[in-house]
DNA sequence: TTTAAATAGTTATATTTGCCAACTATTTAC
DNA sequence: GTAAATAGTTGGCAAATATAACTATTTAAA
């Protein structure tokens, strides 16, 4: 800085992107000796509602559009990661699944996801901590309820 | 979903960046209607500290690619939003300004993130916000102090 | 019960961002 | 005084984001 005096207050939602940031560098710094290079938390989503969500859910859930998710699936389907079946009790509907290597994987992914949870705490009481995991699931419901710009909900544009 | 009786725990990293989309999905729709289109937080940043932080500053703060910033201060340029200058002190660096109309553009911005930031705490109490806050800031911290392969501090690959 | 609307997924295109290597200019350290 | 580090730039490529238009299927309404 050219002036260190000045202090500002980056706004909160700014601040949490520039935490996932770091997160995310870290995750795959973690995760750079195994054979998969990104989408740790959709793989690792699949694997923990592993037959039971179709493209849309990973969507609403990790606020992915619909048409990139597409992308990203055919992409961990051809590293042979998972797979997409019709669901026979809605057909619009894909069921994705791993397959044998991406659960293996994901387990790994997921292990390093558990390990991160307590790094990232460090110096953070228990008490502090759940207050911060409660507020962050607060204020992602109060956002989600207010107008938005985003495609993640099938949103239409009117114009 | 198909079954809505399973529960997951998404990783909190994952979560941050979740509500980091909300947020500026909301932020965005609420700025609509003025003529800049992105980049709300850089602007923010500047006007906070105007003429006082070079182009590594911004992406120190903000965790962007200095090479990204490159082109968003390309972009803010043309649209007559901002300049650069060499700061004489350093030559190397270039002292970031906003224009007159930078000026009054980001004061529109920064009352909106103002306004976000009451709206986004709603049936939060004071004592947790500020406990939020207070680990949002320590979790950085550690993430920071974690080994990671973002460029965000100029890594350096080693290979 | 036929039609209209909504939903899940796909394709295509353009723009923006992220990542990486290599480069210039300038400053700092040895 | 030379070497190393820093600030910024350029260019290229991969990936992410935004938008629109499309098919197939299911649900809701007339």
């Amino acid at each position: 800085m050219i002036n260190e005096k000045k202090k500002i207050a980056i706004p909160v939602g700014t601040q949490t992107l520039i935490v996932s940031k770091h997160y995310y560098g870290v995750l795959s710094k973690s995760l750079e000796h195994i054979g998969v290079e990104r989408y740790y938390s959709i793989l690792y989503y699949i694997l923990h509602n592993d037959g039971l969500c179709c493209q849309q859910d990973i969507c609403d859930k990790l606020a992915i559009d619909k048409t990139a998710m597409v992308k990203v699936l055919d992409h961990l389907g051809k590293q042979g990661l998972v797979e997409r079946k019709v669901n026979p009790a809605d057909r619009r509907q894909h069921v994705i699944r791993l397959t044998k290597k991406g659960k293996e994987q994901t387990k790994i992914i997921s292990g390093v996801f558990a390990s991160l949870e307590k790094k990232m705490f460090k110096n953070v009481s228990e008490g502090d901590r759940e207050t911060f995991s409660r507020v962050l699931a607060q204020v992602k419901t109060n956002l989600q309820a207010m107008p938005s710009n985003d495609l993640f909900f099938n949103y239409k544009k009117t114009h």
